[in-house]
DNA sequence: CTGCATCCTTGGGGATACTG
DNA sequence: CAGTATCCCCAAGGATGCAG
């Protein structure tokens, strides 16, 4: 508790490389990774099938997506050698523990969506009269 | 299960304005974001002592943060006026909905964020001789 | 104390073309 | 098929100054 007399004793506790909701969102919130993940959820799925799954996905940001996940030990890549390559991606066993709190930010969103964006109607009616 | 022979059946079904963990995401995943809800979650507190408490942010990224949840129905605003003015933040009951799934993101963190690391030196490591 | 307005920089991400 | 390589643009976010 801070003393009611003062606020001068407050000293920074929270910061960006340290907090643990920041540091799973380095990693997550980029804009297609989740979607990617996604794509991972059923198993093992080959490049062009994720290309094709998401919609409006370019190679280049899906091979982005794809190299920074497989850094991160999230995701797994295989080569089949052959003409053309087969290359197929999946979960990690670590990836897949991340599934876990993903899905229940997914189910929140299901739950309570609709109240965020009535709140932005109501909050835009009201400062939105010019 | 896809045609073992052939690809092309293969439709979008993964949209960045469907999926729910995209949309959470565009809501918790601006850069303070996070960190402005993790100050709040104590309770109530006041303008200047989140700025205090967060190292490193400025006060125009914070009152955009603050107003960007407030609209979402996140965050509730209680302003007393007084000369110089008392402005009290704290988190909705949607808010504090919120909160448990993002603990559950914060606890995959601290119990795996490790092998995030070891997982991004042991790539870098094997990709990173020239 | 709690903001808003302005200017400026940076890098995430799009479009396009080429390659093993 | 599964990528690289370039070029380019825009919006998120930093710095600074003013205001109720």
């Amino acid at each position: 508790m801070n003393s009611p007399f003062s606020t001068k004793t407050v000293q920074p506790d929270i910061s960006l490389s340290i907090c643990g909701y920041t540091k799973v969102l380095e990693i997550i919130s980029n804009k297609w990774t989740a979607l990617v993940i996604y794509a991972m959820e059923d198993g093992i799925i080959r490049y062009g099938d994720i290309r094709r799954r998401i919609e409006g996905i370019s190679k280049k940001m899906l091979t982005q997506t794809l190299r920074q996940l497989e850094r991160d030990g999230l995701v797994k890549r295989d080569i089949t050698p052959a003409v053309p390559p087969i290359v197929e991606y999946s979960l990690t066993q670590l990836g897949e523990s991340l599934l876990e709190p993903m899905r229940a930010l997914k189910q929140w969103t299901n739950e309570n969506y609709s109240q965020v964006e009535q709140a932005r109607e109501s909050y835009d009616r009201v400062n939105n009269e010019e």
